[in-house]
DNA sequence: AGTGCGGTTCACGCGGTCTTGAACTATATG
DNA sequence: CATATAGTTCAAGACCGCGTGAACCGCACT
């Protein structure tokens, strides 16, 4: 066990059926394991994909301590992880009326989540690459004395960067669409009332 | 180790427009490292695109050593960034008749190298989520006692992979046929007139 | 054979990132 | 108010990948 936490008695060992504290099934940590997998390949950290796929998985809304000890993460650890992931939008805090801590849900739309922010970050990136190429090019005309073929060598590389950035722009703008449509397919029926706090 | 280097223009001793070995032009240097960041950003080290950079600017083969001083690499890492981009078949090494030294120039196919080593990685590894989503399935269903609306988020989030893996491939294709068109307009005069001509 | 130089390999160290763990704040409960 | 638990922040450290530099290989030339 990471951190220091201990909540909630101990729960009566069950049936199997009965996920006890800080043991997820071996199903759950496959599928969780698969979402952390996907979401490090796509530029984020492992384990805000850990905690999304847990909390998805589950359905209900767990509280910090519990995936703290499900996933076996530190308590700061945890913290620190929803609070990037609520930030983006595809964790939701909410405190449920009798009880007094927070608990956090998954929302549905983790793929817009990363097709935005990459695309945030794309952006950004690609344009600067721009910038520079063709301050480059200018640097160089400038410069005077430059050899004319590598001037338009260094005209290619601009214009390649072009095609990269479109490339990309209609790679995310696809994947939005195509997702989309699963998108709904999640919503439907993941959770038809969802009381938001905050 | 200052050595000799060959001027590249013909331009009268102008006041810093000289490029001296070690140090490139500020124009050269900025083109290079755009291309060391757009690699890097596409999962690969920052200097192999430097190093790819920097020999397609200059369109003529360098020395393993030209590099390393042009770029302040060491010996042995120049030496295998350009293996790994000789294997990527995106660098060539070739070797000048009368002289006995292997010098390298860079091949246009950067993209389709990019795209094709990408495509590798993430074939197998998008497959193998998919495994382990329908492995954590199988076992879920054969646990036996699992909620079924989990049972259908899983499923869900197996589809969702599909859709991802799906946008991936499409991506791959368009920014190969994308691109395509700009390397046809690279070859067209870069190769032409490998040796210097003029 | 010896010398010099281009090229390769690899253990080590530096630098950056992620996680931990403890100190700290905030909020409920008796 | 005191006490306990939930939640946040951040310095310290674990971890990992990359590049360095030195040892090493091999070829050419004398």
């Amino acid at each position: 066990m990471k951190g220091y936490l201990w909540t909630g008695g101990v729960t009566p060992p069950g049936p199997e059926a009965l996920p006890e504290p800080g043991r997820l099934q071996r199903w759950e940590t496959m599928a969780v394991e698969a979402v952390g997998n996907v979401i490090e390949f796509w530029g984020f950290k492992r384990n805000q994909g850990r905690v999304w796929g847990l909390l998805y998985l589950r359905g209900e809304p767990l509280t910090a301590g519990e995936i703290e000890r499900e996933l076996d993460l530190s308590k700061g650890g945890v913290s620190m992880l929803l609070r990037d992931l609520e930030r983006w939008g595809v964790v939701q805090r909410v405190r449920l009326p009798p009880d007094t801590v927070w608990r956090y849900s998954a929302e549905t739309d983790l793929v817009r989540m990363v097709t935005h922010v990459i695309e945030e970050r794309e952006a950004g990136f690609v344009s600067r690459i721009r910038a520079d190429l063709s301050e480059a090019r200018r640097l160089a005309q400038e410069a005077g004395g430059v050899d004319t073929e590598r001037l338009q060598r260094l005209e290619k590389m601009a214009t390649l960067a072009e095609h990269v950035e479109k490339a990309i722009r209609l790679f995310i703008k696809t994947a939005r669409l195509d997702v989309g449509g699963v998108l709904s397919a999640f919503r439907d029926d993941a959770e038809p009332s969802r009381k938001k706090a905050r």
